[in-house]
DNA sequence: TATCTAATTAGGAGTATATCGAAATACAAT
DNA sequence: ATTGTATTTCGATATACTCCTAATTAGATA
């Protein structure tokens, strides 16, 4: 987990509440105690005590003490930074990172584990998406860049699952093959070898 | 409570979660059915499912149909405006419309209420706050342009409270008055007649 | 020192949310 | 039609959160 997910989590958390949300308004607005934010909201000076504790946490709310009262203010320069941070981890090219911890091969895996033995496909899966994995997985016995006759090609095919007609077939139509009269190779392809 | 509020929590609620947050990141770079989700993340898929649901209504993700399967991927414009539509409430100049809903009345009426009875200050607070409610109540008596000479004003506090002396020296330093040899007058004020 | 005021901390009740297993639904392929 | 696959819905449980009351702490005043 990248740290940008903890500060995006926290953020989302803390700014994920009404009354807290309220509070920002109004602490925007006017200096105020806990007894006074708790009369305009109508709750309890514990309850907002606690809020007040998470939105200074965050950083979105500063606190001076003047006498017995703690006088509460928005930290303008600490919501404009958060804001800034948050907004580009939701930009189009920042959005991918929030899945920088997954591992994104355990679904290939888990498919070819069922549908293939070695170098043999034990069955070939109905569903489009797993469909799609396993002729990945079969296109990757090709080389790139060699040319293939349609015997050579079909042989090639057999070898790992009977139905070398269909498969052959379906190679072109995900574009994972190309055919020009006759000849057929593989196309350039950015999957990396899950072979089992 | 403006409109603004419903869809900025809408909006906090649903981001503020690690695995929803994981997902837009995944959708964001392939379009996943709902099973390679739950592997990914290590889920069940009633569980993704559900997690679709509020990202879907939200309007960050989309979803066609292949067959059996649902897949879904990033909204990549209603994210774009969601961001923005978010970002600009959490500006400076914004921000305090959260507070749209609050009854900033309510706090110092409460204080007045407790403080002074009629047109007698009961007590003086303590605290800084809540004397500052009752010292704008006490200036509000006095008309904004008119000059008083210090007996004058001496003698107009007293029929609040015995100890003008306090008073009038407040009322100089919270600079609701001014003074300027031995003349007084009221200072422009913001607040509202809230005299009980 | 004793007292008063304001805030915080501790602990608990009620509510919402995340997650799962089981059952129901939609759709394709035999 | 029947079977199989992917998803969704339903119901239950476990966890997290909000909010409260009661007790404690910190600071100011008498």
């Amino acid at each position: 987990m990248q740290p940008e997910m903890d500060t995006l989590l926290q953020f989302f958390k803390t700014l994920a509440n009404e009354n807290r949300l309220k509070m920002l308004g109004i602490l925007a607005e006017r200096e105020c105690g806990v007894e006074e934010l708790a009369t305009l909201l109508d709750l309890k000076a514990p309850t907002v005590s606690h809020h007040l504790g998470r939105l200074r946490e965050l950083g979105v709310v500063t606190m001076r003490v003047e006498g017995n009262d703690h006088l509460f203010r928005m930290d303008v320069d600490g919501l404009r930074d958060l804001s800034r941070r948050v907004l580009s981890s939701l930009k189009l090219e920042q959005v991918g990172a929030l899945a920088d911890g997954v591992a994104y091969d355990t679904w290939e895996r888990k498919v070819l584990d069922v549908f293939v033995e070695g170098d043999e496909i034990k069955a070939l899966p109905a569903g489009y998406k797993k469909r799609l994995v396993v002729l990945r997985w079969l296109a990757n016995h090709f080389e790139p860049g060699r040319r293939y006759s349609e015997s050579e090609l079909d042989a090639l095919i057999e070898r790992h699952h009977p139905d070398y007609c269909s498969l052959r077939r379906e190679l072109i139509e995900e574009h994972m093959m190309a055919r020009e009269s006759g000849v057929y190779w593989r196309l350039p392809w950015q999957m990396p070898d899950l072979t089992t």
